[in-house]
RNA sequence: UCCCGGGUCGUCUAAGGGCAGGACAACAGGCUUUGGACCUGUGAAUGGUGGUUCGAAUCCACCCCCGGGAACCA
């Protein structure tokens, strides 16, 4: 079913070495045809642009099969940092990414009891024993990664005694660290791993979900693996990270009768240039207060992002494209960038609004007067619909848009130069009005009145357009100008020196208060996406109110004067 | 000193004994009432050394480099 991979052109379909693992499963069908999977976060902190991919990744595996399914399932297993808060926005994020679970919600904490008798299955079958040792003794028993680890001392307690003292631990008859259950494997092994794992210790912890009914916690080396073979996982995909502990995985599950039998697969995490993807990390920028919150548009997190303006297509695109392997990288944050591009092109509307506002009076136009202009909401797609706009004789025009001693190839307002207005006229600059400081405060400009709609009536060419926005009718907004978070590539590269918050870009948040919008740019509600024309992407902020709209830089538009200029 | 992964254009990724391909980025040009979008074109890579072979990115050997691993975290 893997059809051969022709060379040249059209490679829509990114390279994917678990969708081909699992084609190659269905075509012999493995798990009678069947693929289960799922996306198992720990409800201790927001989810971002890595567990996207993981998302999209699981959800798109289980779609290849006719009934495949993939389950959302919170490993809730360490009651110190997780909370319901968590779990909730987690919902949110991978349901507004697009994703949908059905029934399949479920919890590592509903399984505390079946993982209890599978526990005392074991002890009874002699694959685990209760161990009291110190924790500093376990540790040292281990050994290290050249030095094979050494057998406790309690690890040949009779099944007897191991289950009076794990009924025991579960009774809270004992404190924390008087006692543990461990795997009875191998405490030579090579993998330190299967060095007699924990399977449980007493923390007298209130659980978010499960309250004080337990005060033994299973750790995730041992709920994991049995989680999914409860669920009918059939392909248990993970991060690299976790490759260590796959043998492990095998060895618990293979000690139960399970069907069907689930798999783990491991693939490399996401890393993007110019940002940091770790929990740790991403929680000291929130709590240091480098950014605003988890949802601060410049962080990578789902709600972050959101927030920004980005898609779910957008982000869903992304994740396709970049391929799943396993090789560790860090992607050009610029694909990303791209994929939203590509999006938010199709798909917003085009409106005017003049960040930086200057003044430019038409001079031989009317006080008075003002004149309708039907301008589309899309360039090339008649079904976005137009608005109607108004020609006065005051407009503001973006201040970068006008330069008194022109660069070569500048096309746009000079002395003496004609631009077009877009949708609206031609005009000729003729006079510069400055303060005494010499600031540029006002253009004075006179427009040819047969080039209404902005056609030159005998044909000559103005090469510039800009946009502008009728003074009279403007809406005054504030705009929230947002650019990468870090100045470096790879904020976390060692070489550079110093910590990672010494890297934030200082310019990656620019307030600007009464930026001019075009009319109805003042209606529209959170959320709600347009491209400002020659600017870039914006996004209606969840601050924005009628009487006071404020928008969000998504992303600019590229900009090739830019970089003609810097040259 | 041990174990497990991994090394292909600047970036992500194909090809897995037979033309090193695609996407992003870059560069050049075309078109344009967004210096946008779109279209065309160009440059750009198999970590090293040996070996096997008519032929090696691919197989073998040795080396080098990068990532992960010894939580009562996940």
């Amino acid at each position: 079913m893997s059809e051969p991979k022709g060379k040249g052109e059209g490679q829509e379909n990114a390279p994917n070495f678990i969708h081909d693992l699992v084609r190659e499963d269905l075509r012999t069908r493995k798990h009678g045809g069947q693929v289960v999977t799922r996306f198992p976060p720990e409800p201790n902190g927001y989810l971002h642009i890595g567990h996207a991919k993981s998302i999209c990744l699981n959800f798109t595996t289980a779609e290849l099969a006719e009934r495949g399914r993939c389950h959302l399932r919170f490993d809730d297993t360490n009651p110190e940092a997780e909370d319901t808060e968590y779990v909730e926005s987690i919902r949110e994020d991978v349901r507004w990414l697009g994703f949908d679970w059905g029934s399949h919600e479920y919890f590592a904490s509903d399984y505390f009891e079946k993982l209890y008798d599978c526990a005392v299955d074991l002890i009874e079958r002699g694959f685990a024993y209760v161990d009291s040792q110190t924790l500093e003794e376990i540790r040292e028993g281990r050994g290290d990664f050249y030095k094979p680890g050494m057998n406790s001392p309690y690890r040949d307690r009779s099944v007897e005694e191991n289950l009076e003292l794990f009924a025991g631990m579960r009774a809270g008859k004992f404190e924390e660290g008087a006692h543990v259950l461990r795997a009875k494997i191998d405490m030579a092994s090579k993998d330190v791993n299967l060095r007699d794992p924990l399977m449980y210790r007493i923390r007298k912890v209130t659980h978010h979900r499960t309250g004080d009914d337990w005060c033994i916690y299973p750790m995730y080396d041992y709920a994991h693996p049995m989680s999914d073979a409860f669920e009918g996982i059939t392909h248990s995909v993970c991060t690299l990270e976790f490759a260590h502990h796959n043998p492990l995985y095998q060895w618990f599950v293979s000690h139960f009768d399970f069907d069907p039998m689930p798999w783990q697969y491991e693939f490399a995490r996401l890393n993007l240039t110019y940002t940091v993807m770790s929990k740790r990390l991403l929680k000291r920028l929130v709590e240091e207060g480098h950014v605003s919150g988890w949802d601060d548009p410049r962080m990578p997190t789902i709600a972050g992002m959101r927030r920004r303006g980005y898609t779910p297509a957008a982000i869903r695109r992304f994740a396709e494209r970049i391929g799943v392997s396993r090789r560790d990288s860090i992607v050009d944050v610029g694909l990303l960038e791209h994929a939203l591009r590509e999006d938010l092109n199709a798909t917003s509307p085009r409106t005017m609004a003049v960040l930086r506002p200057l003044k430019l009076v038409i001079e031989n136009f009317p006080e008075d007067q003002e004149i309708e202009l039907e301008a589309p909401f899309s360039p090339n797609d008649e079904s976005f619909g137009s608005r109607r706009l108004h020609l006065t004789r005051e407009v503001f025009i973006e201040r970068d848009d006008f330069m008194e001693e022109p660069m070569k190839k500048w096309f746009r307002l000079a002395p003496g130069k004609e631009v077009r207005l877009r949708y609206a006229a031609l005009v000729t600059c003729n006079e510069v009005i400055k303060d005494e400081a010499g600031n540029v405060v006002e253009l004075r400009c006179s427009w040819d009145p047969k080039s209404k709609g902005g056609n030159a009536p005998d044909g000559r060419k103005v090469r510039g357009t800009i946009h502008w926005v009728s003074a009279k009718h403007a809406v005054d907004a504030e705009v929230r100008l947002y650019d990468r978070l870090f100045k470096d590539e790879n904020p976390l590269d060692e070489a550079l020196g110093g910590d990672f918050t010494s890297r934030i870009n200082p310019e990656s948040l620019e307030l600007l208060e009464g930026a001019k919008l075009e009319p109805n740019l003042g209606a529209r509600g959170p959320g709600e996406r347009v491209q400002f024309e020659r600017l870039g992407y914006f996004v209606v902020d969840a601050d924005s109110t009628p009487e006071r709209p404020v928008y969000n830089r998504t992303i600019q538009l590229k900009d090739s004067w830019a970089k003609l200029a810097k040259r």
